[in-house]
DNA sequence: TGTACATCAGTGAACGCGCGTTCACTGATGTAC
DNA sequence: TGTACATCAGTGAACGCGCGTTCACTGATGTAC
């Protein structure tokens, strides 16, 4: 693994475990075993580390390929709900580096509007998801497949919120259990 | 209003408007319309003044009285929902002075234990809400009003989070239309 | 083959700046007699 | 009433520390002839 490497995969160590007010350059060099001169062969400055962190070592918000059709609509949804609160749990101690730094944030959106990308996104995956099972007739055309996805994803968000706060960066994953009646309940709606 | 209130006032406006890393005692003094050695009369350090901004400057998350069978459930929903929205736009921003630094959200969760608060509050009181409705038989009792809680303040929150991320802190309210869709796609799965 | 030079990842030590904090002080207000 | 003293919010200037950053340097690897 080269330097480049394990220099942000420490300093994502860092921001995730105690945040990124702690994520100075001695001790990301500290926890990448380098110097901090050699920190500097790799990036222009240490916003520069930071910036990478978020956009390289954010994890992908991947909605997992669930086929239209498939499986039943609450068994989909489950899988897609599951993935999304484990990459939130992930991601969210990120998300406190842009919140914590407002100019920061607005890089970030711009940075990731280039490449139509960025939260939010994973909304318009579920309910694109959602109106193909419409087309298909399993979920009532009357639903509000748009609100849907926003229930489904909003939850999962903020139960990783809940989770972080409650627990900390080594929670374990949301249980299964609740990400089933999630997606139970939210099939009522549909 | 007491210089401390005015310190408070200060040091929040700056977390809210452009992140606590840009919270220095130097900023804070300025913007409050004092010295630095002014706020060392009013706070033990600068943490203090953080933590303390976390405790008092952080918005009370008023569950608004809707009076179970009242106005309809769907329109008791919403007035929750537009609560609840309000709420985490304002107190967002504040949640990233939490997710920066590890340690800061440590003694926040356990300050906030203490007082039996804390977010994930919100959700108990709808959820109360919704049985209620449930014993008046406005509400399917086959339903999950506690996951029905999770899915109506995790929407709101994920929502105010969007709206952070795409507007700043002076985004506007989430739109009236968007909460009504929120709280009637959720009635469908009572 | 050996030799001379270029490149480049990496380091230890130093640097300057801005941060949080403290110090000695001031001026206003209250109070005892 | 005046006088003497106590209290307290607030300040300007200084302080030390830790931060991000740069510097001159080293040693290993590659390459031209």
């Amino acid at each position: 693994m080269s330097a480049r490497e394990r220099i942000l995969d420490a300093a994502a160590d860092i921001m995730r475990e105690r945040g990124v007010a702690r994520a100075t350059t001695k001790e990301i060099a500290r926890a990448a075993g380098y110097s901090e001169a050699a920190l500097y062969k790799h990036f222009r400055d240490k916003e520069d580390v930071i910036v990478q962190v978020l956009r390289e070592r954010m994890p992908a918000a991947s909605t997992p390929s669930v086929r239209p059709g498939g499986e039943t609509v609450a068994e989909n949804l489950f899988t897609i709900a599951r993935a999304a609160a484990t990459f939130y749990q992930q991601a969210l101690p990120l998300f406190g580096g842009l919140l914590a730094e407002h100019a920061r944030l607005v890089a970030h959106r711009e940075s990731m509007a280039r490449y139509g990308a960025g939260p939010g996104h994973a909304i318009l995956g579920i309910s694109e998801y959602l109106r193909a099972e419409q087309e298909l007739g399993r979920v009532d055309r009357a639903a509000d497949v748009e609100i849907a996805a926003v229930l489904l994803d909003g939850a999962c968000f903020h139960q990783a919120f809940l989770r972080y706060y409650a627990e900390g960066p080594d929670a374990g994953p949301l249980p299964d259990d609740t990400v089933r009646r999630i997606a139970q309940s939210l099939t009522r709606a549909l």
